[in-house]
DNA sequence: TTTTTATGAAACCATTCGGTTGCAAATATA
DNA sequence: TATATTTGCAACCGAATGGTTTCATAAAAA
């Protein structure tokens, strides 16, 4: 069972949830109401963004209010930021790449 | 079939392929020799990025050059710039529910 | 105490996904 | 021309995914 971050955001709806408890702790009863789709559904969704610690949960008497754990979005901007490297630089490593290329046929 | 850019990078294989040529356009069988798995397997990956236009082929001969188009993964930078912004106002935004709330109870 | 409400978990189902195998087309090479 | 190489595509398969239904548990309300 796969349970990164990158598969956590692939889902549309996960994403939606991600906005929504950006703005504020909610339950699931509450956000199932912003979806075309069952609590049962949402909570699915929620127990994936839960396993990847996105979300962290606080009981309340009977309820769940889910709050999102923005820090770990950061994983992503890192992922973003190593690949913006890559491609700033890419041509000064190309250049490395070539002469080792060259010095190898000589 | 759905075909967005965060289906695309949730899978760890192309986003070891966006890694490689993020650095230099390649062809699927060299990215093949980079990965335990088939040339097929690869191609695979490579039309899912190409589909959603991450990715972008160029015919040499008979070999095809794949190589990124970096703007495309901005993409992710305005969906987690967009969600900074509600994050980082989530106070002030709260406010303004709870204001209103007041208001229609009153 | 009995009933209602909020929730998670398990079982099931149709669809999607990632991978492999086999084949056809196009280009390069002998 | 005959052969080898590079590639995409279709068919198939097992595993994962997202959704629904049902059930059990715990807390609040009547």
């Amino acid at each position: 069972m796969r349970r990164d971050i990158f598969q956590a955001i692939a889902d549309p709806t996960r994403r939606a949830i991600i906005t929504l408890i950006a703005l504020q702790a909610m339950t699931p009863n509450a956000l199932a109401e912003n979806f075309n789709t069952t609590r049962q559904s949402v909570s699915k969704h929620l127990r994936i963004l839960t396993e990847c610690r996105l979300v962290k949960p606080e009981q309340q008497g009977r309820e769940i209010y889910y709050s999102l754990d923005f820090e770990k979005m950061k994983e992503i901007d890192i992922w973003l930021e190593q690949l913006r490297q890559i491609w700033e630089t890419r041509f000064n490593q190309l250049d490395s790449v070539l002469a080792n290329l060259k010095k190898q046929t000589k």
